[in-house]
Formats: structure tokens, sequence, C-alpha cells
DNA sequence: TTAAGTAAGATTGTTAACAAAAATAAAGAA
DNA sequence: TTCTTTATTTTTGTTAACAATCTTACTTAA
């Protein structure tokens, strides 16, 4: 069976954004996406629907839709999230965490260094947020993982507006100690380092100058850039 | 300028949810809401597909839209997720809760009792939620508030299923303790008490018997029961 | 040159008709 | 009766046409 259009849609932005290929503020015309995904407006109107519904995408009454731009107080009140959340998933993931998920972060972190030796930054910025989501998984709480699925997806528009940039190689390094703690199973050693992790990129944002504000091209939503 | 039809809809279904008069599984029909709130499907849809994206409605394809209906396994996770939020929540309060707050908890607590006094069980459960809604806005967080109004919505569903029904003096009660702390501005001890607040909550529920399955009419949308 | 006003084009919003699927009711066989 | 099959009705899904609104480009006047 093939996946429903709307679906499809909806997934195909969420990738986008993930992979900074949809940067906050671009207009998603409904024309061209029924026209990008050959279906009619109307599925369109729902994938929108329920991604304004998720606070991915805001709907504008005879405008449109358009991807969000988070400001600078809704970046501090997802990150605040973000760590109320993330402390939680870490003192379950240590509970569950079998060796086979611990093998499989390592891959992600080794994935990560390997994209960023390569100077692709939007793969890496995409296998960063898998790390957290697969953490999330290894909770096995579906409620915080939809959660976190949300915030990190606002965090990676978020870093593509107000990132400073530094933060890269700290992060990775942050991720190896963090496998290593759940590995030991040390579950507030654990919730402690994701804590910091989270403040130290937070602390990488500087809210001077917005960077790239969304352009009009919904392209990139079928063109992975790597 | 008047509230657009989809919003109206939204939120009388949410409103609906809040004080049990629409219970987990109730199916809700395009024609009948289209009829109910005068306007045409399109806007129907657009309402169902922002609620699936809030997990309060749940779209089955060719079926049409139903209440969701949290599974014993789903209300642990909410109940683990409201946890992490709130305690996060109860901090962020005392930081930033002023007099004026305190007094309006304590008038949302005044009336609970009175609702509980005069046996309106469904003004009571919602005022309940009030109480912890409220609590999240003091915070000022609306990332938080907003992730808290869906989990109270479906706490609402979960109770309506398996309430054991003894926890009502008592969250009253715990109501009052968490007032107080929030008054003396102890930030930790008012963490600590929503936390335990919530565990007796869940504390409460019986997975044996799920209670009131959706029968079927939506009527229930327009017609408060006091 | 700049600003305001106007007209043309493009986009979103609304509506209705039709197609497809599921639920219901009825009829027949074991 | 009970189960299956078939026909009917109801509901959801799709499509297209039209209306309303916004955007853009152009013209005109200060």
């Amino acid at each position: 069976m093939t996946e429903a259009p709307e679906n499809r849609i909806e997934d195909a932005i969420l990738d986008a954004i993930a992979e900074q290929r949809l940067p906050a503020g671009t207009k998603l015309g409904e024309q061209v996406l029924s026209e990008l995904f050959d279906c009619n407006r109307a599925n369109v109107r729902r994938a929108l629907a329920s991604l304004a519904g998720q606070h991915i995408v805001e709907l504008r009454p005879n405008r449109g839709a358009f991807v969000v731009t988070p400001t600078p107080q809704e970046a501090r009140d997802i990150f605040q999230a973000r760590r109320a959340i993330e402390r939680t998933i870490a003192r379950e993931a240590a509970k569950h965490a079998t060796v086979e998920d611990i093998r499989k972060l390592r891959e992600i972190i080794e994935e990560e260094a390997q994209a960023r030796a390569t100077a692709r930054k939007p793969l890496e910025l995409r296998l960063s947020r898998q790390f957290h989501i697969q953490l999330a998984k290894i909770a096995g709480n579906h409620v915080l993982e939809r959660f976190l699925a949300e915030l990190t997806m606002r965090s990676t528009l978020i870093l593509g507006l107000y990132s400073s940039g530094g933060a890269s190689q700290c992060s990775e390094d942050e991720h190896t100690e963090i496998v290593n703690a759940l590995e030991k199973g040390d579950a507030e050693a654990l919730s402690h380092l994701i804590d910091e992790h989270l403040q130290h990129l937070e602390a990488d944002l500087s809210f001077d100058r917005p960077k790239q504000i969304g352009f009009g091209l919904a392209q990139a939503l079928v063109s992975p850039s790597y």
C-alpha cells in the first residue's frame, strides 16, 4: 500500500526543514506543492493544517502557509522545554538501553563526524537531531518522543536563524560523553550531561542579526543537497 | 471581527472534551459538524486535521474522525510527560508569580470546591484542568503551556476511561498546598508537590475495565451540562 | 523622482457535484 | 436462529469551477 498524499507532503516538508533546505519564513504555496507532489489542493491543505497544528507551519488567512520563524523568546522557550523533556528522556533511556541501542548511537556519532569532516553541514545537522530522537526512542515514551521531534525541528530553524556557528565540534564530543554515561547506566550523570549539552547549544545562539530568512523556492523539497 | 469557522469548531470540540461531554472514541462526522456550526465541510476537515496534528483526534482513512481513546500505555506516557513538564513549570512559576496570580489560583480552587460540593463533576474537572493551565501561564513558557494543554486534554479522556473515582477531595487539598508553596516562593518544594500530585492522580487509575466508550452523539458539542 | 492610484494577474477561500468506500439493512441458505 | 451474500444508504474522498483577496506592475500626478 502506497502512502497517503498528505502524509507524503508532510514528511517531505519535515525532512526538508530537518536538513535546512527549507529555511524559516519560506512560503509554501498550494499550487506549487500540489504540482510537486502530483495531488489536488485538498490534500495539500490537509497537510498544511496538520503542520500548523504542530506549530511547524503558520497559516496566515488569505496569505498562505509559511514555515514558522521562531523569535528569540520562542527560542528560549523551546530550549527550556527541551531541557525539561530531555532530562526525563535521559533517565528513562538509562533504564532501558540495550547494547544494540548503544551501538546504533555510536554509529550516528560516527556519521556525524564524517559529515563534519567533509563539510556537509545539512547532513551533520540532520544526524545531530537524529541522535536526540534516537535517545527518545530508547526511552520508550511516544509522547515525549513526539514533543522532542517537534522541538528539534524548530531548533533546526532556530540554528538557521541565530547560530553563531561555533558549537559543532563541541556538540559532537558531548554526544560521545552522553553515550558513555548511557553505557554505564548512570542515569543522573546522563541527565546532567544532556542538560549541559542543551545549555551549550543555546549559548551558541546570537540574536543580533537573523541570517537566512525565507526565500521563495520550495524546489528544495525534492532535491536533497547531498 | 468574528472568528474563523475552523477555529470555532476546534475550540468547541476541545471545550467539550475538557468537560467530558465528548468521551473517548466518539465519532466526529463531517456532515453533523458542518450543520452544527453552519459552515462547509472544508472548514470541518481543516479543524479535524489540526486536531489530528495535536493527537486529540484520530483520522481513520475512509472511516472518519474519532476522539482518541488513550491506551493504558499511552496513559503512563502522558503522565510521565506531564511530570517532566510540570516540574519545570513549577520552578518557573515560582520565579514569576505575582500576588494577582496567587489570588486567581485560589479563586479557581474555590470554584472547584463549590463544583464538588454541588456534585457538578464536569465543571469540577474543567476547573481542575484550568488550575494546571493557569500555573503554566504564570510560568510564562508558551511551548510548555501548549504541551500541557494537550496533555491535560488527553488526561481528561484518560480519567473518563480509567478513573476509579477516589482522588477528587485529595486533588483539591493538594491544589491548596501547591498555591501555598507558590506563595512562599519555594521552587523546589513546589516542584516536588506537583510531582507527587501527578503521581496521586495516576495512582487513582485502574485499567481493569474501561468505562465510557464513545457513543455517537456530537450533540454534546453545543449543550453544556450546566 | 516619488507617490498614489488603478488595473491585471496570481493565490487563497468557498461551494457544489461527483466518485469511491464503508456502514447498514434486507434477503436467502445452512 | 445464525451466517453469508446482496442491495441500499450513508459517509468520506476527489475534483473542478467560481468568488474573494492579495500581490504585482503599470500609469498618472505632484
